[in-house]
DNA sequence: CGCACATCTGCAAGCGTTTGCAGGAAAGGG
DNA sequence: CCCTTTCCTGCAAACGCTTGCAGATGTGCG
């Protein structure tokens, strides 16, 4: 049906393997065979089989991507800019999601069902177990973690309690002491620490000011508009409630403002509330927020793996800490007295 | 390195043809000999080799999902959905985006570059040129189309135009006359019929009621918060601005929400707006929204080409559209007099 | 003019599966 | 007890490309 490498071969007068060469860009092939060659080739349609190349070279010019969730701002967002960054190099991103069809529990990470099948993998927050981890190291293949520092492996992330720290100092510097945290769900298994680093550079960052933090203001909000507005129901029902809020998310911050909205609280002037990602929407609707580079954390991913890739010899082990910043926009401001 | 083909044969003394046989669940393969093999292939933690496979029998077990954007909520949750349905039947999803470095163009889209690497496509909304999408048929791949009907392939969408009527009718039975359209980008190539449909929509429904739709009231949005705002911002600053604004998506709402409060337009005694798509933060911030059901939309889709691929026969031209309804939420409301 | 050397090309052996065909064993029928 | 069938299993030829090795051709130098 299709053009096979033969066909061009016997076509353009020449063996198989130099077809293979000059499509290839390989040296030692003349100019005029290569240029006889792409031109018979464009002529019959033919394109390699990736197939046929990855059995014989043993390379996929596939790289998993592995994320919980596609469909959340984060993730999509990472994964279009791993997707563009890898397709310019011509390789293949895999997509691998963990949800479950409940949307809830995620499914085990089978590291084996990707044997052979990608020659690198790309790991977003996900919250893997040590056995997983294990199972992943297990392929050998150059792997970088977004949003979390792993030993063995690369990364690329931000500094979490830090920018947790940068947001609740804005609060207290604001003058508010009762500063509740809304952030991930404590339970999850923790080798990704991005929810628990915020909730420590909150902690931290209110004891410095001489705070104890109440137990009660610290609030799981799952990283969805809705367990955060659930949340903040939760929070502002309290009989001395907060007088700021610090969303580990925007998307949080997000079903923080509506619940806040539902029950008649004027935002800023009754309740301060900030997030930390750089959503879109943050800043139409004005929502202070810590803004992480989302996409470059992404890209540079990739192009960290595709890099390992070209230079098998100093598999890295670097680690990479991208910069936030504050924005501060509508959501907050000087506590009431 | 791992274990092949050969290493489980020998170790179960038995033949390639029958570890084959025997892993794949063939028939014609004793049980006793198929639990030995599984065992052993177990024990050695042998996984076929994806690509040799391919090479064999000519499938790859990959379907390629085209979109335009990936970091775009409509994608996102599609993405999401299709994944996990080609996950749970064991088929890989290979992304493409067309996204350009500079966010705006597309790349072209090359369907040679799909040759031999997919055994079917899910193409999301991109709106194709004619060249583009001959190539894409001479494929002879089963594909279907994600929210545009197009002939001689199957398609799973949602009724554009009756979403559309939907919208304005409800705005028109609220007394509104002067009511704008935030829709797409008109220069786009158009085989993707979406923008152009809920234009034609509320048009249609516009003149129904007797109501000449002012050109001025007809901005494009370029379905993004963003340029949302920036067409609200022209709507309102006309001399005699509309009572309501009609997005053809939700996150154009989002902007003009934004933007009207910006200039101090309440929400919904001033100015009422709706938009198309069930955004989870649609309910949040309480937009009266036309919902569709997206993920179901992506899921289906991915199921239609399974399907397809396993009755080679028929082929389908099945075209599936899938209903929307009204959420009247506290964006809309009677027009002031 | 002969030889070493560089450059280009072809041969053929993989890469790890799948699968049509055929052979052997076991089971069932007459 | 022999002959069909049926059931399992193995052989070996694909699948389409890459690549080490060797041969052929051409060039430069002594």
């Amino acid at each position: 049906m299709s053009a096979r490498i033969q066909d061009v071969a016997r076509e353009a007068g020449v063996s198989t393997a130099t077809v293979s060469r000059a499509l290839r860009g390989l040296p030692n092939v003349s100019d005029q065979t290569r240029t006889t060659v792409s031109r018979v080739a464009d002529q019959l349609g033919y394109v390699v089989s990736r197939s046929a190349s990855r059995l014989a070279t043993g390379r996929t010019l596939a790289i998993a991507v592995i994320a919980p969730f596609i469909e959340r701002w984060f993730f999509a967002q990472a994964v279009a800019a791993i997707e563009g960054e890898l397709r310019q190099s011509g390789l293949d991103a895999l997509l691998v999601g963990l949800a479950q069809p409940d949307g809830h529990a995620r499914e085990a990470f089978q590291a084996d069902a990707l044997k052979g099948r990608v020659d690198g993998i790309v790991v977003l927050t996900v919250p893997l177990t040590g056995g997983e981890l294990d199972d992943l190291r297990g392929l050998h293949l150059p792997t970088v973690f977004v949003g979390a520092a792993v030993p063995g492996a690369m990364s690329v992330r931000i500094d979490d309690v830090a920018a947790s720290r940068v947001a609740t100092r804005h609060l207290l510097e604001l003058g508010h002491r009762r500063i509740a945290y809304v952030g991930g769900d404590p339970r999850q298994p923790l080798n990704f620490t991005a929810p628990a680093d915020r909730r420590a550079g909150w902690m931290a960052s209110l004891r410095e000011a001489g705070i104890e933090p109440d137990p009660r203001w610290d609030v799981p909000g799952h990283f969805t508009a809705d367990a955060g507005a659930r949340a903040a129901h939760e929070l502002l029902a309290l009989p001395e409630p907060p007088t700021a809020i610090f969303c580990a998310s925007d998307e949080m911050a997000f079903g923080v403002l509506a619940a806040a909205r539902e029950r008649g609280i004027r935002v800023p002037e009754q309740l301060s509330v900030i997030g930390i990602d750089g959503h879109e929407l943050a800043e139409l609707v004005g929502l202070t927020t810590v803004i992480q580079p989302v996409a470059r954390q992404g890209a540079l991913a990739a192009r960290m793996v595709l890099e390992a890739l070209r230079d098998e010899r100093e598999r890295g082990q670097e680690h990479v800490v991208l910069p936030t910043h504050l924005a501060v926009r509508d959501t907050t401001s000087v506590v009431r007295t």
